[in-house]
DNA sequence: TAAGATTGAAATGTCAATCTTA
DNA sequence: TAAGATTGACATTTCAATCTTA
């Protein structure tokens, strides 16, 4: 009988190592921590991409977004332009330095995914683990705290 | 095609939003954080239990787990005594009152786990994310870090 | 020498207050 | 008023240096 905590914890420790370990092989390879990729990636992906949508997207509150994107502007990796549509909100934009980075890390981002998720469990498993996931995680954000 | 990139951000936005909602409920009804109830935990179930254990158990370095006793201790909530069969180091234990704290802490705790583990995915579905999680935790603590 | 622990500094996140614009 | 963002104070973690004992 594997208990519902036995469970937590094995999500949450094995969610530890597999940060620490991309996060390590960054730093290492791309002078780029993992928190900072999780950013560049989301500005790459998002068209007119504001504060707002990073912090959605990462699920950290939108101060922690602000300065997240602040250590990347000061790297040079991505900077912040005039909004025409809304001047309450910046549009964040990677610079080419921080394109040509990204080609990097996500390459080696998606070969620490593979040893990490894939190698362990075979295709079958893992595409189950992402549906079930998929469900946790969309259960768990729209019901949102309990009251 | 659900992608690794894509099972990856699910996993570790889930684990981020599954954490804030149960610590931000533990630290309303129990004044306590989830991090130091998992530290708690540790102590309460390892005989002789010393920083070096609670650090391996999480996953955390020695160095963190140390601070993470300083801060239970400082709340009254576990003692170091000295340690007959090693002077480097200290057996914790908890007091009565974290005793006390820890029992009414896991009640919410599980209560929380059921809402947001067990409900949106049905005991085969969970029991089938146990095993899962299992291997994968196992193949990365053992493996180590990629030399 | 190595193992266990402690400590201070740096990184990164939250929270609350505040500012600007819709 | 509300929405988007910024900022400063605080919490928690890692990392490196250091200390004590095996």
């Amino acid at each position: 009988m594997r208990g519902i905590r036995q469970i937590f914890d094995d999500l949450v420790r094995f969610e530890t190592v597999l940060w620490a370990e991309v996060d390590a092989r960054l730093r290492r390879q791309c002078t780029l921590s993992l928190g900072s990729l999780n950013v560049m990636m989301v500005v790459d992906a998002t068209p007119d991409c504001r504060v707002y949508d990073i912090a959605r997207a990462l699920e950290i509150t939108v101060g922690g977004a602000s300065q997240a994107v602040d250590r990347l502007e000061s790297a040079g990796r991505c900077a912040r332009r005039a909004n025409p549509a809304d001047r309450r909100s910046s549009l964040i934009e990677l610079t080419g330095a921080g394109r040509t980075l990204l080609g990097e890390a996500v390459a080696v981002f998606d070969e620490e995914l593979d040893r990490l998720l894939r190698e362990p469990l075979g295709q079958g498993d893992l595409d189950r683990l992402g549906t079930t996931l998929a469900t946790l995680r969309r259960a768990a954000s729209g019901a949102g705290p309990q009251p």
